[in-house]
RNA sequence: GGCCCCAUAGUUCAAGGGAUAGAACGGAAGUUUCCUAAACUUUAAAUCCAGGUUCGAGUCCUGGUGGGGCCA
């Protein structure tokens, strides 16, 4: 299907030349969707034109106009409003348009590009279990490589488990001493927040450890020879935390010692590191099966926190690190506008950006990509811009596709989640509640009670599920949300469970067409196309465009408002005309098979979203 | 100190430099002998401030104000 759009920027290009003698690239002409309160379906903006033609825009317009109603079939007639040139297209066209996508069942879906592309998204920590945060990323990420995927890309989906460090040797020190040998089975608990509770009681512990402390002698002594001037006793105490627990903190101490027996390979030690992994892992696995997300390969920053100074070593001899006198190594990154960064301390050891430029080079070598996304939060933007140039200058082959997906924090309406007052929200409980309030609607409804248990069970985890996940990812993602648990399992208005009943309906319609074997033959016969039909059709056409828009911006939320607009637009179409009961046979067809077309749609763009559809709700 | 991001109805979100800033929730008023009313219709209600660029600015630029983040 060649793009009707630039028939019309070619024609407009033609009527320039033909008209005033005037050359333009069709390419520069302005052509948009006519706006949904003037009539028409595409618009020519005519302003920019008179730059090459010294007339009124409205003359303009109308003379292109008319040139362009005379030549190309396609358009039907037109209108003018100041600059505007409204371009209705011809009813035939809009026939055609239906009867070609009737005959695509993966309308939407991309030729592949031979691209090859990573998204990284999640990358929980292994000390407790995933929270609000984690899901807007994991719905992000999924949604992002569902979309990179229909746009044509073979997409590989990765995550890398923090399961070392500090935070984890703690949770295992708490279990180790106060757990009694418990395990999650023995304690009936999910086994990611079975881990999760020793490490708040490792918090807890060393809170009251500290507090005992600042009543000791030792404490007394320290307050005395360290405050500041007038600083009372508790402001003292407040900053003096980080300090405390490096160098007084008897839990601090051994959690510190239990992570040098770890670096050094203890047996005990790695016995009970692998044992508490895999609780949390198990836990993660129920989390990413609720939400319906997968990935296709898992990495350990416990196996790639070594990696990276290799790199450093060639890039050393390259030229594009340089060493200090106290052996540390850093780049001069200043003509990117950004500070030197350092990549290997003076005592040899390796930070952060170090691990994750060797982690992007083993990612190449594991898959061939020649793009990767990363999907992480935006305090890590710096981080991210400063990685991209290092790669670039050390010469990486998919240095330039590599993408940060950044996005914005989710708050609560009481303002920032903290851990310490406990008011994270957690994944787990989230997609419980979210289920419950589908479940409390389908019974007031209660079209679902001829249904068997296990049916009504799948559509109704379904519905709460699309509430959720379409309430986070219509937000746009760089935007900080404002996450109110009352709003996400809304059911009305521009929610997922409104897209889902659109669909139903029409569902019950196919269904129904099916049984009474309607014959959709004359449908190409039905050329009286009404305004609420032709809003559908705009927006079908419109949707492979959303799909490549989604993917070169990575943003999901341009398809879930295409979603809620086609769906909207169809319930509009359902109210003021007959599916099944259209005055002929004919405009049943057409409309049958346009329902049909825009159930398809609005499946494939849901499941782009990672929302699944049900039959009936 | 340096760099980056955000600011739109009461609230949560839209708006590829283009028309009268669009939805939803909440408020007010309606629609069901007819394909599922989780729907539809009507209504009141907003671009943080001051300059600038442009035929045209919520959008781009400069300077403020407020909120947030990152780098030492």
């Amino acid at each position: 299907m060649s793009s009707i759009i630039f028939t019309i920027q070619q024609g407009v290009s033609e009527a320039l030349k033909s008209l005033y003698g005037q050359s333009l690239d069709a390419m520069e002409v302005q052509v948009h969707p006519t706006r949904r309160e003037f009539e028409g379906d595409f618009t020519v903006v005519v302003f920019p034109l008179t730059r090459f033609v010294k007339k009124r825009p409205d003359e303009i317009a109308e003379e292109i106009g008319a040139f362009l109603v005379g030549r190309t079939p396609e358009i039907g007639s037109f209108n003018v409003i100041k600059g505007f040139l409204n371009l209705s297209l011809a009813n035939t066209f809009w026939s055609h348009f239906l009867q070609e996508i009737s005959g695509q069942p993966h309308y939407g879906q991309f030729q592949a590009n031979g691209h090859k592309v990573m998204v990284e998204y999640c990358s929980p920590n292994t000390n407790k279990p995933l929270h609000l945060g984690h899901v807007r990323n994991i719905l992000l990420g999924w949604s992002c490589s569902r979309i990179l995927q229909t746009a044509g890309y073979e997409v590989f989906k990765v995550q890398v488990i923090n399961d070392r460090g500090i935070a984890v040797c703690k949770s295992m020190l708490a279990w180790l001493e106060f757990g009694n040998g418990a395990t999650p089975e023995s304690a009936g608990i999910k086994s990611d927040h079975f881990v999760g509770e020793y490490y708040v009681e490792f918090s807890r512990r060393q809170q009251a450890e500290y507090q005992a402390w600042q009543q000791s002698e030792t404490g007394q002594k320290v307050y005395r020879e360290k405050a500041k001037e007038g600083q009372t006793p508790e402001a003292f105490f407040k900053e003096f935390v980080n300090p405390y627990f490096n160098e007084y903190s008897e839990l601090g101490k051994k959690a510190t010692d239990m992570l040098l027996r770890w670096e050094a390979g203890d047996p005990d030690t790695m016995a009970l590191w692998k044992r508490m992994n895999n609780w949390v892992y198990e836990g993660f696995d129920q989390t990413f099966k609720a939400l319906g997300v997968s990935f296709d390969k898992l990495y350990y920053e416990s196996e790639t926190y070594v990696l990276g100074k290799d790199l450093i070593e060639k890039g050393l001899a390259e030229g594009v690190f340089y060493k200090k006198e106290d052996g540390s190594v850093w780049i001069d990154l200043t003509d990117a506008g950004m500070d030197p960064k350092i990549v290997i301390r003076s005592n040899g050891t390796s930070v952060y950006t170090t691990q994750d430029l060797g982690t992007a080079h083993l990612r190449y070598e594991d898959f061939g990509v020649d793009r990767m996304v990363y999907v992480v939060g935006d305090e890590q933007n710096h981080h991210f811009k400063a990685l991209f140039e290092i790669l670039k200058r050390m010469g990486e082959p998919y240095a330039a596709g590599l993408h940060h997906l950044s996005y914005g924090m989710v708050e609560l309406p009481e303002g920032k989640m903290k851990s310490r007052e406990g008011t994270v929200v957690d994944a787990d409980d989230l997609i419980e509640e979210v289920i419950k309030e589908a479940r409390l609607n389908a019974k007031e409804r209660g079209e679902l009670a001829d249904l068997p248990a296990d049916q009504q069970d799948t559509i109704i985890r379904r519905v709460g599920l699309a509430a959720l996940k379409f309430h986070i990812i219509k937000v746009q993602p760089k935007k900080w949300m404002t996450f109110d648990p009352k709003e996400s399992v809304d059911m009305q208005g521009q929610t997922g469970p409104y897209i889902q009943y659109a669909y139903v309906r029409i569902n019950g319609l196919g269904k129904r067409a099916e049984r009474e074997g309607v014959d959709l033959s004359k449908a190409n016969t039905y050329l009286d196309i009404q305004p609420a039909e032709r809003e559908v059709l705009q927006l079908l056409y419109q949707f492979p465009q959303i799909i490549q828009q989604a993917a070169e911006e990575y943003d999901p939320s341009t398809v879930a408002n295409f979603c809620y607009a086609l769906a909207k637009a169809y319930s509009k179409l359902w109210h003021d005309l007959s599916v099944f009961n259209a005055e002929d046979p004919a405009t049943r067809a057409f409309r049958l098979q346009l329902s049909r077309v825009t159930g398809q749609v609005l499946q494939k763009g849901m499941d782009l979203l990672g929302i699944d559809m049900p039959d009936k709700m």
